[in-house]
DNA sequence: GTGTAATGCTATTGG
DNA sequence: AGCATTACAC
């Protein structure tokens, strides 16, 4: 395509930030303002200026977003020019460059990337190891501070040494903290190991400790250009910056409004600050939304002006005004799902429209079941992004953890997961022993397991010669690495590693499910194995493919990245987090409550609730043409129902935006078509005397709203009502009092000792001459009162 | 050491 | 309600 053709595809603003190539430059994309289309004609107009492809570096945050853009570029200028781009995600690209260089930091070069899974593992080894409680050190919490800590380039040291940090520690109860992060981050580098924030901090390292290196990925990549810059975290932009510095050839896009990944250490002010950083910046506004209903764009404006911190922008359209955006409510969350499906089938009969035209978001994966379940109901096809991909399936898992130790035998997590799968007479015992003794030696398990001479192990002759035989099977797994080809190796060590007959004999529905996996894992590794090898230039080359080839980046693909089935014609069901960049006629979100969206966890600081804002705006920003809200009255968590308030957000939006409706599904969710949102005074639970009781909760009468009567959502429930409980419990729970007589079906007689905890939840302590001191939840409990002394 | 029953914890969001 | 860890029997 010639270059006129695709500039006439843009409009002004776009065109000049296209052609702007050279020096620092700022891109900020409202949403649905073709940001993707300015970022692919930029890199294509690059590369018809005569640019090296080799030259330019394009990072993003999805594998899915690079691979887009890259076969969108391929269409411009031609495949061959398109494949030598550097594009990827800042953990692949620089998990490539961090191979490349691995033995200047002192890795492998095939250095194991650990997941989550594996680095949370590790945390309890080492919890258990310094006797640390790991109630107290939650496994995940402990992994997301040391998460941070490396985003923010903080090295164990340093963490040890911050008087700041120490006290933040002290003052959680978790003074060890930095004791850990300095195990944990000495245990991955004996394991030969990076986790996923290590590929951007020893990046870092390795940019800070090599000028050399440095130098050369300078002048390699003149031209730097990062996607979605608003959610880069320090190290991120420390690595930026660095790059760039030289050239100063960088483009960054983003929207501060569409920050949403704050938790994981993004810093919005890496973009607010960019003008700071360069001086001459250039600076782009795209403003014009090209992809939703004024009607859509005008509510997203309202929802973010109620932001304080932000970029002034005005995201405004031509497009028609469209139809007002829907809120319903539902009865509980089964019913909300009901409602969606039902909706859905309406449009789809009365607009001539398709499954794939649908997307249903919500703010937590747990949501989705209610939604599924509803959906199936009505034989709506659907497919969920995110969850369980499946490269994080127990049986690939494993199956991976043994060609995982094949390529690196000190990778621990991979040991200790197949050391004993399937069973051969290695347990927990034995692990342990080997495990204390390397940490004591300060070495890897390997290292003890295959120095007895070194490192003498007290085990039997029987653990001994079993040891011996995974030994010497990992050896020759490792031995045939370099030379056997990906798939026999695969296949065979499937085979001689038992896994392949272990799940053989399990005919179970999930068995042979299991087994069908490993089969596609094995299918996918042939697939590898006959494509061709490309070499550091880009070069097709002639060269077997092995298989510690095929596992370098699986740490890094995710469920979005499995095969693409654009082709298939269903319903999309995500997370708003999942659902940022992508865009569908039809956008249902679900959950709109207080407490779920905006979350619990975001209303004690402002800049969480802003970002939960912003993921509003998000979610309302992905729909082309019709936007539906939906959000339920009672909702199930933790096996309890609890009571829901409609979100603060519905609030946001002008009501001459929206249509409220009682939904589409059931004539008893149609009593009511208006309703007020949310009450804004403030509330006391009721006392239990007035309280409805659990199983009066199910009577529909006790949640009519009326927008006349506002009061009445508030007098009508309490907040958190029971789950139906028998009306024998509930008249027990009400009735139990210290001191009384009670018999239960298998312990007998007893005496109330103590009644504690909020209904339904309440708690009692009964001693039982026959079995001692019980603690009972008096809902579950099947207890009778004999006499009240 | 292995297998099963009981217990207890959990559910933001994700590469 | 579902899942993982733990406790206990073999």
């Amino acid at each position: 395509m010639a270059e006129r053709d695709y500039l006439n595809e843009l409009n002004d603003v776009q065109r000049l930030a296209v052609q702007h190539t050279e020096g620092p430059v700022m891109i900020i994309a409202g949403a649905g303002s073709g940001k993707t289309r300015v970022l692919t004609y930029r890199i294509a107009h690059l590369l018809e200026k005569g640019v090296d492809p080799f030259n330019i570096l394009a990072l993003t945050f999805t594998n899915k977003a690079a691979r887009e853009m890259k076969s969108r570029i391929e269409t411009i200028v031609g495949g061959t020019e398109a494949r030598n781009l550097w594009m990827g995600t800042f953990h692949s690209v620089f998990a490539k460059i961090l191979r490349f260089e691995a033995e200047k930091l002192g890795y492998p070069s095939n250095f194991t990337i650990y997941d989550t899974d594996d680095s949370k593992s590790l945390i309890k080894t080492i919890l258990k190891e310094e006797q640390l409680d790991d109630k107290v050190y939650k496994p995940g919490s402990v992994l997301s501070r040391i998460s941070a800590a490396k985003s923010s380039l903080i090295s164990p040291t340093a963490y040890l040494q911050n008087n700041e940090i120490q006290n933040d520690d002290k003052m959680s109860a978790k003074p060890k903290l930095g004791i850990v992060y300095q195990k944990y981050a000495s245990r991955c580098f004996k394991s030969g190991a990076m986790d996923f924030d290590d590929l951007l901090y020893q990046t870092n390292i390795l940019l800070r400790d090599f000028p050399d290196v440095l130098h050369k990925y300078q002048h390699k990549f003149r031209y730097v250009m990062v996607d979605e810059y608003q959610d880069t975290n320090f190290s991120q932009y420390v690595i930026v910056k660095k790059l760039a510095a030289v050239f100063e050839n960088i483009c960054v896009v983003g929207d501060d409004a569409q920050s949403i990944y704050g938790f994981r250490g993004a810093n919005i002010q890496n973009i607010l600050n960019f003008e700071k950083d360069y001086p001459d910046l250039k600076t782009f506004k795209l403003e014009q939304n090209y992809r939703s209903t004024k009607t859509i764009v005008d509510a997203a404006n309202n929802i973010i002006a109620h932001n304080r911190d932000q970029l002034k922008k005005e995201v405004w359209t031509d497009n028609d005004a469209g139809t007002k955006i829907k809120v319903s409510r539902a009865m509980s969350d089964n019913e909300e799902g009901a409602l969606i499906a039902h909706a859905i089938f309406e449009y789809k009969m009365n607009e001539q429209v398709h499954d794939k035209d649908f997307a249903v978001l919500y703010r937590t994966n747990a949501q989705s079941r209610a939604i599924e379940e509803a959906l199936r109901k009505l034989n709506i096809s659907y497919r969920i992004y995110g969850g369980l991909s499946f490269y994080q399936r127990k049986e690939i898992k494993d199956l991976i953890a043994y060609f995982r130790l094949a390529a690196n035998p000190a990778d621990e997590e991979a040991l200790k997961r197949v050391i004993n799968y399937p069973t051969r007479g290695i347990g927990k015992t034995t692990i342990e022993k080997i495990s204390v003794i390397a940490s004591e030696r300060d070495t890897s398990m390997w290292d003890v397991m295959t120095n007895p001479a070194h490192h003498p192990l007290p085990v039997h002759g029987g653990t001994s010669e079993k040891l011996g035989n995974f030994i010497t099977m990992i050896k020759s797994f490792n031995i045939g690495l370099p030379k056997t080809s990906a798939y026999s190796l695969a296949e065979h060590i499937a085979q001689s590693s038992g896994i392949l007959k272990e799940l053989y004999s399990d005919k179970s529905t999930e068995g042979v499910s299991r087994y069908e996996n490993i089969q596609e894992l094995l299918n996918a590794i042939k697939e590898f194995d006959e494509s061709p090898a490309v070499d550091e230039n880009g070069e097709l080359i002639e060269r077997m493919r092995t298989l510690d080839e095929f596992i370098q980046d699986i740490a890094l693909l995710t469920d979005a990245d499995e095969k693409d089935k654009d082709d298939l014609d269903k319903v999309s069901l995500m997370t708003i987090h999942a659902a940022k960049g992508l865009e569908f006629p039809y956008v249902f979100v679900s959950g709109m409550e207080e407490n779920l969206f905006p979350s619990q966890l975001s209303l004690n600081s402002r800049a969480d609730l802003e970002e939960e804002r912003r993921l509003f705006y998000v979610a309302l920003t992905r729909a082309e043409k019709q936007a539906h809200l939906t959000f339920a009255v009672s909702r199930y968590k933790w096996g309890n129902l609890i009571h829901c308030e409609p979100s603060r957000f519905l609030e946001e939006i002008e009501p001459k935006y929206l249509e409220f409706s009682g939904g589409a599904s059931t004539a008893r969710t149609n009593v009511e078509t208006s309703f007020e949102p949310r009450q804004k005074t403030v509330w006391k639970p009721k006392t239990p005397e007035t309280r409805p009781t659990g199983y009066q909760a199910k009577e529909k009468k006790t949640y009519t709203h009326s927008s006349t009567k506002p009061n009445l959502t508030r007098a009508s429930t309490s907040q958190i009502t029971s789950k139906p409980v028998g009306a024998d419990q509930l008249e027990l729970i009400q009735k139990l009092q210290v001191g009384m007589q009670v018999e239960h079906e298998k312990f007998g007689n007893g005496k109330v000792l103590q009644i504690e905890g909020i209904m339904p939840n309440t708690k009692a302590t009964v001693f039982f001459p026959d079995v001692g001191q019980k603690q009972l939840l008096l809902k579950f409990a099947k207890l009778r009162i004999i006499s009240n002394n």
